[in-house]
DNA sequence: AACAACCTCAACCGCATCAGA
DNA sequence: GTCTGATGCGGTTGAGGTTGT
């Protein structure tokens, strides 16, 4: 599915856009395993791929890894990752990090296309699957996540500030103070939070 | 059967952050 | 301490598929 509009960009920026070929999975693979999983714009050329590194990496990290799981995103999982986005908000590679074998990319579609979804029905009292009742994004991002963020935080600058606190249900949680790399928080918010609900 | 509306998800972009010189 | 290139992240796009009328 090459589309006329990436195709005019490819010309643009000389580099070849759209959907992996099987070929160049293959190329970028080999590529990766002589050269290692970084210098991703060195890998691109010595690859002999028209992409960017940025491409490259994408692709790498949500396709071709070993260890990645693909779809069927079990019920297990979708209530981790709801709980996890009540927790973290979007930050969808921290959320990943929590599920082996999912990406972030995965996550953040998933959510955007199944979760949010999901919890916007419950909270309109709308049922599930029913057509036409969609919420934003689809008229879907009728609000901008970072534009909500900052609506419901005040007048932060970045969306980034933003988030590094908020309320996690039961009590405001101080993100920052925690540290977003120590995990072992949120595993024992994840236990200690015994009749959580997505919808409360 | 044809068309329109809607959904999904792979892929891209811009910006922030990191790391090395 | 500063600069620069590499990397990581979240937001957004749009083609193709699906479903409803």
């Amino acid at each position: 599915m090459l589309m006329a509009s990436q195709n005019s960009q490819c010309t643009r920026k000389e580099s070849s856009r759209g959907p992996w070929t099987a070929e160049e999975d293959q190329k970028l693979a080999q590529a990766i395993e002589i050269h290692g999983a970084r210098r991703w714009e060195s890998i691109a050329a010595k690859a002999g791929l028209g992409r960017r590194g940025k491409s490259c990496r994408l692709r790498w990290l949500n396709y071709l890894r070993p260890n990645i799981k693909r779809g069927n995103i079990s019920d297990q999982e979708e209530d981790l990752i709801i709980r996890l986005h009540k927790l973290l908000g979007n930050r969808w590679s921290l959320i990943a990090g929590r599920l082996p074998g999912r990406t972030d990319n995965e996550i953040k579609n998933y959510w955007n296309s199944h979760l949010s979804k999901k919890i916007w029905h419950e909270k309109k009292g709308i049922g599930a699957t029913s057509r036409g009742f969609m919420p934003p994004r689809s008229r879907a991002m009728e609000m901008k996540t970072t534009d909500k963020v900052k609506e419901l935080e005040g007048t932060s600058k970045s969306g980034e500030d933003s988030i590094i606190s908020f309320n996690a249900g039961n009590g405001f949680f101080d993100y920052s103070k925690e540290g977003p790399l120590n995990l072992e928080w949120i595993s024992k918010f994840l236990e200690e939070d015994e009749g959580w609900s997505v919808f409360s």
